[in-house]
DNA sequence: ATTACTGTATTAGCTACTTAATACAGTATA
DNA sequence: TATACTGTATTAAGTAGCTAATACAGTAAT
């Protein structure tokens, strides 16, 4: 498992934390049932307080992404196949929404805020395939 | 003008001023070249800080939306039919690009995050044209 | 110049959030 | 029980952002 975390973002530590596991377990980097390592393993390899990790790991568990077993240690849900696709749904969703009131505030025609989608997403996926070769 | 200001909803009070002033007049609610009310009016009415308003009224004039003139007043800005649709398409793409990183990320195939969207839009733009006959 | 409006720069206090230090608690193994 | 790992509750310090009080500055009309 690597994570990166850039002190100098002004995004908060344990929320990049949140954001890196989570597209790990979404795009199935990260197996299920698989041990996480440990807060104080990953606390010392970003150089961090390890309760900045266990707060991450906190709100992991409240979206139902792991399982958090005292003494023992964090290990990625076991999500069904539904669950999965239902939180990746849920995901875009949150941020699709406030696309679509936006549009409609503006008077911006559906059509047109479907391009607009869709040359997004096509700009954004050739960039994640080219990565992806590195 | 009217403006209502939710003290609870934890959004800052400058900017739920500059969200709905610039949807007021991204909406054509406010003419352009149409005097604002002054910064010490709005603060009154909203029992709020003068320089609470000041700052909404400056950011606006950052984006480019009003015009400050000290000694008189603030207005709303003259902008050409193009730039209007500029800078909508601008604040859309903003919230847009958002959404279309978060599909590739989680591998969410373009068709279905344009359903999604079409989805969404649809109805919030029913919710929108009822609450217009109220 | 005076008056009465406009907006604003500075400063300070408050609050919420983030992070960290410490001490504590659960589990597994010997 | 002893040890060495796990995660965590409490507390506090630091920081950033928001709001407000005050005094200042520009404009227009008298």
């Amino acid at each position: 498992m690597l994570l990166e975390i850039d002190h100098h973002s002004g995004v908060p530590i344990y929320r990049q934390v949140i954001e890196q596991i989570r597209q790990q377990i979404m795009a199935g980097q990260l197996s299920e049932g698989e041990q996480l390592m440990s807060v104080r393993e990953l606390a010392a390899q970003l150089r961090v307080n390890p309760m900045t990790i266990s707060k991450a790991y906190a709100l992991l568990e409240v979206e139902g992404l792991v399982e958090r077993r005292r003494g023992v240690g964090l290990f990625a849900a076991r999500l069904r196949k539904n669950k999965k696709a239902h939180t990746r749904a849920r995901l875009l969703e949150e941020v699709l929404r406030k696309a679509a009131v936006t549009a409609v505030q503006l008077g911006i025609p559906e059509e047109k805020a479907r391009e607009m989608l869709v040359r997004l997403y096509r700009k954004y996926d050739s960039k994640t395939r080219s990565h992806s070769n590195e």
